[in-house]
DNA sequence: AATATTAAAGACAAAATTATCTTTAAATAT
DNA sequence: ATATTTAAAGATAATTTTGTCTTTAATATT
């Protein structure tokens, strides 16, 4: 669905959620070994998430590193993929055609149409916050290694 | 959602299904051009579906070119996602976490669950044929031009 | 049998994605 | 001030995906 670099971006940012506070940053190496993502490529990434959208903060040097405010924590899903310039997933037509709409409807369209709806809905209305707090109550987990 | 080999397989076996018959074949070029896709990349893509799953069937020389069966129509669209190797986007999370389960979830994974429940139910029973019924009765477009 | 037409197969190339490494800049602590 | 720690920035490389081109093989027509 996502590429690699969404998906580390979405780990990443839920993982920073849930750990780090403004008062306890994590550096690149605890974050990539938590979600098992590559370190300097996951340090990128991190790097357009704090430039674009400010979904992640960040502040460099000694005690130094990435963390999230309590804003950036209110905001969607949805705004991690759009920092990382792949928020067109969710409207994408299955089948690639550049003209799919009411009006020219692909084969797939009517019938894809509800998924989509719920699709851009779950990344729209669910917000970073409620992934790591899902994670703190031990419900759910990020970890990826075997 | 998919990569570029599975659009092009997608809308060239739903276009196949739509104009071809045993009696009367296509050719690539018409394939290609019809839905906008790299013809010689096209021809490739072709190929594995005729050798994988036999999605497609297809004969050389004169009069020759695709066309695609009445058994193979019959066939859910699923099986071009698997004929292409990409069966496993339909499966994988979200997140991108090689274990991800009920046992074990990602953050994401109760909500995207039903979401994932409908694309597997669309791309399982949805079949060829149906699509392709779609399109002649013209409700429906595959064709990518501008 | 020879020729023409078509897909199959294979080699190659371009572009995009994923990944690594080195240098620089900022912030802190000593 | 200096040294240390950390992310930022930049250069480079590996891999995968996407795309092209040439040769071969199969089939039909003459």
């Amino acid at each position: 669905m996502f590429s690699k670099t969404t998906e580390y971006a979405l780990r990443a940012t839920i993982f920073i959620a849930q750990k780090s506070s403004e008062t306890n940053k994590l550096g690149i190496e605890e974050i990539s070994n938590a979600i098992d993502s590559p370190k300097s490529f996951t340090a990128k990434i991190l790097q357009a998430l704090t430039k674009n959208n400010n979904v992640v903060s960040s502040v460099r040097g000694p005690n130094g590193g990435f963390f999230i405010t309590e804003k950036a924590k209110k905001l969607p899903v949805r705004a991690i993929l759009k920092a990382m310039g792949e928020e067109d997933v969710l409207d994408k037509c299955v089948l690639g055609l550049k003209q799919c709409s009411e009006m020219q409807p692909c084969p797939m369209h009517a019938q894809y149409k509800p998924i989509k709806k719920q699709l851009k809905e779950l990344f729209g209305t669910k917000t970073i916050q409620q992934l790591a707090a899902d994670i703190k109550d031990g419900v759910v987990f990020i970890n990826n290694k075997k």
